[in-house]
DNA sequence: CTGAAAGCGCTAACAT
DNA sequence: ATGTTAGCGCTTTCAG
């Protein structure tokens, strides 16, 4: 790298004060003389110095890398923690590193262990699915590692999770389509062991309830989060004797995946089937016709949960502590119309 | 975290051998018995210890991670590449630190510099269209910085530069829409800045002018490679008193813009419109109809240049210099037909 | 409020 | 082929 990297030494000498003092102001110490600290910032800036990272982290154990933990085939959503996430990292000096891993993999809370301890990680975000996976959280929480999980339900302490009212979200949506006069409504879930599939149907299934049309058991089918099996479950739906007039695809790729279902099937969408998804991703303003869907404040709940991690990093136990729970809200668009 | 770490001095006590032996064993050093290395690696194993990556580097001067930077607002390019990275660097033993930062700012070269410096990184990978900035590029060189640009042209030396050959993409996408008996193709650009919005219209007005249907200037236009300027671009392009018959848009956004506007003005596609676009994102096999469109194959490149990074730091040279030029290619799908 | 000095866990000359 | 030991650059008792 650069001929001579100039360390706290170079610093403290030129300041004429000790490295003790250099260090309390580089960690904003308070016990320092506002003239010493004054002088010494100045010094620091003039050399352009910046204290090295794994020496500072290998003292004070502390690395200001924070981790990224997730198996999650959506490009959009994975960009969009990882956005939320930076933000945070940037204003509080951390930095991220990501750790895509495999949720089926026998070793994955070995492997993961691994990665924190081998990286020395101050914390780590776990995305879902695989925060849904307690063994994980149970090992880390074991080890000492500071971790907060997104979800969409309360599964661990509060200082450990930052949740997604999906269920409210679902009610939302299936108002929605009774208020257009639907009540004969499709409903098709994620993979069913997952939590945000049985949060959506069920807040789905409680408000259509509240309105007084529970559906059949056949209106709702299980998919997988896919184009593929959205495609696959709409036809299902639509060549029961008695079809519904309205599908609601708990993710965005299914909804789409019915649509072109719908389209091959010579129906028109919205005139003869509404359509919604759950996501906002990409797909739901590029869509024919455009989707009517949910949006997840995905961004926000990555900036709390970054928020919350570096407060129990630091200590900051109430901090840690607060709730946090955001709901996502309806995004009208194209694909849903009055029956 | 753990109650009491393993150290390097654990396991040199339990394999009764010095600590340069097992420091040895864990750098592959070949100077090592082999009986002394299996029971050196056996009791690593057994005690599940991980050297301490900030104590290896503050000593080794090496961080053993890697750096990621960007300014795309393409989440799926973002994390495609990302993943050919660290498919590399799970390999080699590396982790990965992203960076996503404003091409725009002037302290851009100051800031990424600082990065670089303040992680310790080993080396960073330069994403279009922050890697056409030379002076970035000149800035790493100066600190001695190893970096690998993805670009669409040779902008650096061998070493420092991975190549998606566009211009040759674009020309056979030109090919298939002759092919098909198009001789008045309306051509949507990028952004004029950047190296691909040339490359690509350069590859594109080649290919015409060798099949003898040079395209007139009022069939070029240029867009921003997004949905919006898709649309209007193609609105303009479709207004002209002679309309292309096909249009061209430079990537899948622009290209699914395009097709909302032929729908708009009561054009079928493919029937009364060929449309096509450039990257195979997520879109374009969503999208109604599919796009054909040009698949560049940036997980490849991510780990070619991921590759060669590596070769740089360990200083392979010839490895690092091998010329990395990779060819996208042409997916034909339904929203293209013959005239 | 400030200073001297002992590590943090590992690597790499220099020996043997 | 293996051991000894002096750092790498910073934090942090413990004194002053």
């Amino acid at each position: 790298m650069k001929n001579k990297k100039t360390t706290i030494d170079d610093i403290a000498m030129l300041a004429g004060v000790s490295v003790r003092t250099i260090s309390r102001v580089i960690n904003n110490s308070p016990m320092v003389g506002e003239a010493t600290r004054a002088k010494v910032l100045q010094i620091i800036k003039d050399l352009d110095y910046h204290p090295n990272a794994q020496a500072r982290g290998l003292a004070a154990r502390r690395s200001y890398l924070l981790g990224m933990i997730y198996d999650n085939p959506d490009a959009l959503y994975i960009n969009n923690v990882q956005r939320g996430v930076l933000s945070v990292c940037r204003e509080l000096g951390y930095e991220l590193v990501v750790h895509p891993c495999d949720m089926h993999s026998d070793s994955l809370t070995i492997e993961a262990v691994g990665f924190v301890n081998r990286s020395k990680l101050d914390g780590v975000i776990i995305l879902p699915p695989v925060s849904e996976n307690n063994d994980l959280a149970g090992v880390f929480e074991k080890a000492g590692v500071n971790y907060v999980r997104l979800a969409s339900v309360a599964l661990d302490k509060a200082e450990n999770v930052v949740i997604s009212n999906d269920r409210s979200a679902a009610a939302s949506m299936a108002d929605h389509l009774v208020g257009l006069g639907h009540r004969r409504i499709g409903y098709i879930t994620g993979p069913l062991g997952m939590k945000s599939t049985q949060e959506r149907l069920d807040g789905f299934r409680d408000a259509l309830e509240k309105h007084g049309c529970k559906p059949d058991n056949e209106m709702i089918v299980t998919g997988e989060y896919t184009f593929n099996s959205g495609a696959e479950c709409a036809c299902e739906l639509l060549k029961n004797p008695d079809p519904p007039t309205a599908i609601f695809a708990s993710n965005d790729e299914m909804a789409v995946g019915t649509i072109k279902a719908a389209r091959q099937l010579g129906l028109n969408v919205p005139g003869d089937l509404s359509v919604c998804g759950f996501d906002d991703s990409i797909l739901a303003s590029r869509s024919y016709p455009t989707l009517t869907t949910i949006r997840r404040p995905v961004k926000e709940m990555a900036r709390l949960a970054t928020a919350k991690l570096i407060a129990s990093i630091d200590g900051r136990e109430d901090d840690a502590r607060a709730m946090n729970i955001v709901t996502p809200y309806l995004v009208p668009r194209e694909s849903t119309a009055a029956k």
